[in-house]
DNA sequence: GAGTGGTCTAGACCACTCC
DNA sequence: GAGTGGTCTAGACCACTCA
């Protein structure tokens, strides 16, 4: 494997204007590489991939090249490491990263064992707003499922959620399956549909809930809600879910880390 | 430097309990000395530290493994490194990480020039409360200051904050001082009085605003807002300031990424 | 004991910054 | 050109898992 540019030099007619990388890291190759494989599908969600020392023979490199592109992988959480077994593709069905982008957490830690019940309420075949296209980034004509729910912990109403999905690849996707799947929804995405989700953006605000929004949350009208607007993105960045939020915070709490 | 125990073997007596590690690699022994001497304040935020040759043969290690060692500081935001130049002490004061904690994003990209102004309303020293003495890690009889600001973005009020800040590391800090400083508040605590934020925890609600909040953030009463109570830390996981805000999303959301 | 990832080393060369 | 961090290599040994 050879060294390679990856684009033209900057121009030098315009200052201040950041330069072009011209070369890119021989890693940052194979990790593109390893990336285009999981896109692919040549490795499933919790997999085994190939040995380090594998990985360096098949692509000419030495171990410690591969082990860097592993290391970048990891650390965005599409494969994990587990030292004396090997690398593998990172899934949600994982029981220590269930429900890993809800960001929930009870206010009493007897709390902790969550039982979540989900209620769904509507899944149509719609054609799609033009937010909704914008930010999946579909035609303008495109159909999506609308996916309506509500989740209970410990029998209280505390999140009810507005999920937009492209209709093709999620063709097949129905109530009734909806209904009768267990686990989280990303899960059963990726195991039934074939789309992992692999990071998101959230816009958060605070809004008042509506009189059908407090029906549906079991809150007074007007009560001050979480309103969380989450965009989920698979492989290679493709945008795939628009996920519209609503959370009840009287006795739960959004966490964040800031560093 | 050798390798050594951090910790006694795990007992073997509680099947499922995660084994104690009984050594620490290398790098982490390094990684901790050179969290030392930050915290020590041998070398102060925006500081040049010693090349990693130069700190390798101080530490009686390979470069490669203080390579490692500074990889994970620089991966925490205490450290910058710099191609050519050398690494660098992390700070608040760079343009590019300034207000590097506040999430809030304007809806409108045309305003991104975000002239920032701040009214302080009060800065008292109080007797800590009780949930205040908690977060703070601070004795029961401390005195903390109390500092109440608005945060104005092109004229609006966006922002209300009460901070709490432990009155020992922080005396002389005045409301005239704080209105005299420009720059990040976080930028002063580090230039004045050598206390660096490295991360924070955040937990975030909506609420709804009481007749005094609505009337200093000019929305109605009973406006949903976000409330972000936010615990920051410096060096070594120590707690050092809690900060109570409420956000006014009208023209602004939180944003966050999630991975 | 075989195979895996994890650590550590020593050395070479490259890209970048600054003088 | 000197000095810095960035990449890449080859090899040794360690810690862990599993059969």
């Amino acid at each position: 494997m050879q060294r390679m540019a990856t684009s033209v030099p900057a121009s030098s007619s315009a200052p201040g204007a950041a330069a072009a990388p011209v070369f890119s890291p021989l890693y940052q190759q194979i990790k593109a590489l390893l990336t285009r494989a999981l896109q692919e599908g040549e490795w499933k969600p919790g997999d085994l991939i190939p040995s380090e020392a594998e990985l360096a023979s098949r692509f000419g490199v030495s171990q410690g090249t591969v082990r860097k592109a592993i290391d970048e992988l990891a650390a965005e959480n599409l494969l994990i490491r587990r030292q004396g077994r090997g690398t593998f593709v990172s899934t949600h069905h994982e029981a220590q990263v269930k429900f890993r982008f809800l960001r929930l957490v009870p206010d009493t830690e007897s709390a902790q064992g969550l039982r979540m019940e989900r209620d769904f309420l509507e899944c149509h075949r719609v054609r799609a707003a033009a937010d909704v296209v914008r930010l999946l980034g579909i035609r303008a004509a495109d159909m999506v499922l609308q996916i309506r729910r509500i989740l209970r912990i410990a029998g209280e109403p505390v999140v009810y959620e507005d999920i937009y999905l492209p209709a093709g690849p999620f063709r097949g996707l129905t109530a009734e399956r909806l209904e009768r799947y267990r686990g989280p929804l990303y899960a059963m995405f990726e195991s039934e549909f074939g789309t992992r989700m692999v990071r998101a953006e959230e816009k958060i605000r605070a809004v008042n809930a509506t009189p059908h929004e407090a029906e549906l949350l079991r809150v007074p009208v007007g009560q001050a809600l979480l309103s969380v607007e989450r965009l989920s993105f698979s492989y290679g960045d493709q945008p795939v879910e628009l996920r519209r939020g609503l959370y009840s915070t009287a006795h739960h709490y959004y966490r964040n880390e800031l560093s």
